[in-house]
DNA sequence: CCGATGATTGAAATTGATTATCATGTTCTC
DNA sequence: GAGAACATGATAATCAATTTCAATCATCGG
């Protein structure tokens, strides 16, 4: 099931965080959207609806959200800022990136996921996480 | 064969560009060098054998090492400085990084880059790069 | 409901890695 | 070895992200 604002607020409770007006229009703003959205964009995108929340807090709801495992940040440039995507969605799919236009494809390959949990497990390691990122060019730019 | 500084010269006379006592020697403590460095490190080593070589040089020269094939960068946590490595070493391996020491262990799949050639191209993606990373808890870390 | 306590907010300042600037110095070609 | 182009390095600038801090707000107990 998807997660909700409800959840976010669940995760305030534990940690004996309170709940704001500023924080559910962050949550609601980010649940709301698909895909991969930035600080910055989400700041604007909440300042359409619930003006007056500044850039500050939708940076430290965004740290709270990946806190309580609800987002995932993710960084595909070395030089571009943080995007982040809803944890439901981004549990166990990686990226195709093109290196010309930009084009982001996501895709899952399961026995890439069983490959790497041998793999890690032969040098000893649990895996909690995993970053897999494939460069290269898309069709559109392979054949411009 | 591991690659040398006259890889780097080669590169340079290419591309009309100058060999300076200052590239020679960030690009010889760089080939010195096992596994991952930053260029802050590399600048304080670099000072060492090469005083007065300035960090802006070591800089652009990881940067032409980049360009020269000679050398990758990588950045394993969202908020830390990139660290380079020899591009010899560096292709085709991946990274287990432990989230508890910070332990960072290379290992080859070459049946996952198989797999990952075999996805790219159903999405019609040509791969050209690729990134890799494990995170999790590494042996010592785990029974801790 | 009220007041105390501690968390939250947001504008502005700060950080930290990396890059741009620019005057000066160096390399390489002819 | 002269000249043109490139390189250097101290400093300033950049830019996303975080910290600061005084003012505000949420929550709990009574």
């Amino acid at each position: 099931m998807n997660k909700t604002i409800a959840d976010l607020n669940k995760y305030l409770a534990d940690k004996g965080l309170k709940i704001t007006r500023q924080r559910e229009a962050v949550a609601q703003v980010f649940f709301d959207t698909d895909g991969h959205i930035s600080a910055e964009e989400l700041y604007v995108k909440v300042s359409r609806s619930y003006p007056g929340v500044g850039l500050t807090t939708v940076y430290r709801t965004l740290k709270l959200l990946k806190e309580a495992g609800l987002a995932k940040e993710r960084r595909f440039a070395e030089d571009s800022q943080g995007v982040f995507e809803k944890e439901d969605t981004a549990r166990h799919h990686d990226h195709l990136i093109c290196t010309r236009c930009g084009k982001i494809v996501e895709f899952k390959e399961p026995l890439i996921e069983k490959l790497q949990e041998e793999a890690a497990h032969r040098h000893g390691f649990s895996v909690e996480d995993h970053k897999m990122e494939l460069y290269g060019l898309c069709n559109s730019c392979r054949t411009a």
